[in-house]
DNA sequence: GTCTATAATTTGATAGAC
DNA sequence: GTCTATCAAATTATAGAC
């Protein structure tokens, strides 16, 4: 995949993790990575077709970032829970699928598939270590996610989701 | 309140709780109630009068209803449960302030206040019954509502939540 | 691949008649 | 209070030059 396309990528995730969906344009997405707006439109046809591929890079790249801690010997409830901190503190922005989760009704399908595919993927990761408990688990942590960001403080995030050490 | 006024909001918190706030317009509301969107703007100026109206009145509805559940005996963690359940087997709707709160960096500023004031009433809410538990509570209830209405299936939130009964 | 130019639509908001 | 009419801006998207 070429640079301009990931950068385009970059941008657009960077956008609709702060904005949401229907909270980014073309136009704003071309100017963070330095290109005119038909440009953009040349990589990706439609707003559906570019936010679908956003979605998809975030759970490929989630998916690895857990590897790589479980790897380092993190547990894995504990490696999804540094990964959301890390990104709150990192840049104040929640999950990707989990804003585009509660745009839902109003979402393409396309792109509601993508974020309804990374809730599955979690759900899963999670009920592989603490069989029947995933739900509960993604839920506190998106839940969190949401509260701390409209805080605007990511301890908040810290501490609603403390017991999950235990696990 | 005028009756008009009353079907404003009625309309808008429909809109807003399903589509956010950067995904609704002052012409879908007005056609919602049967009127024109310049008629909207005679009750609410702008855009965030009229959200924060909507959001200000939500928190006192669900205080009230808070305190209804209570009086006939209902434990205040089930109340809270309860009434967000009811909402997503109706008509398929998250919390209002949730789905502001993920907007949260884009939102005007006196809609981002109104949903944090809700948010920080039910964190005070639920510490009162279970000290220090108040933000994970809440953690759980918004993320799984969250997630049900991504899976498009009410009794997801059901079993995200199972265990607050036992509080 | 990127640009300029532009079409078609929607949006938030206002002016002024009734 | 509600309407018609309208505005300025922004949006998604396309055509065609380079």
């Amino acid at each position: 995949m070429s640079d301009r396309r990931e950068a385009i990528l970059d941008g657009a995730e960077r956008l609709i993790r702060a904005n949401g969906y229907s909270g980014f344009s073309f136009r704003e997405v071309a100017s963070e990575v330095g290109i005119k707006s038909a440009s953009v439109h040349y990589h990706f046809p439609a707003k559906p077709d570019l936010a679908a591929a956003v979605a998809e890079r975030y759970r490929e790249r989630f998916a690895k970032a857990l590897e790589v801690k479980e790897k380092q010997g993190t547990a894995r409830v504990e490696a999804w829970r540094a990964i959301f901190h890390s990104a709150l503190k990192r840049d104040g922005l929640m999950c990707l699928c989990g804003i585009l989760a509660v745009e839902g009704a109003s979402l393409p399908p396309q792109v509601a598939k993508e974020a309804r595919a990374f809730l599955e993927f979690g759900i899963a990761s999670l009920n592989e270590v603490c069989p029947g408990e995933g739900v509960r688990i993604l839920s506190q942590l998106e839940g969190a996610m949401l509260i701390a960001r409209s805080a605007g403080d990511p301890s908040v995030f810290a501490r609603a989701t403390e017991d999950l050490l235990a696990a």
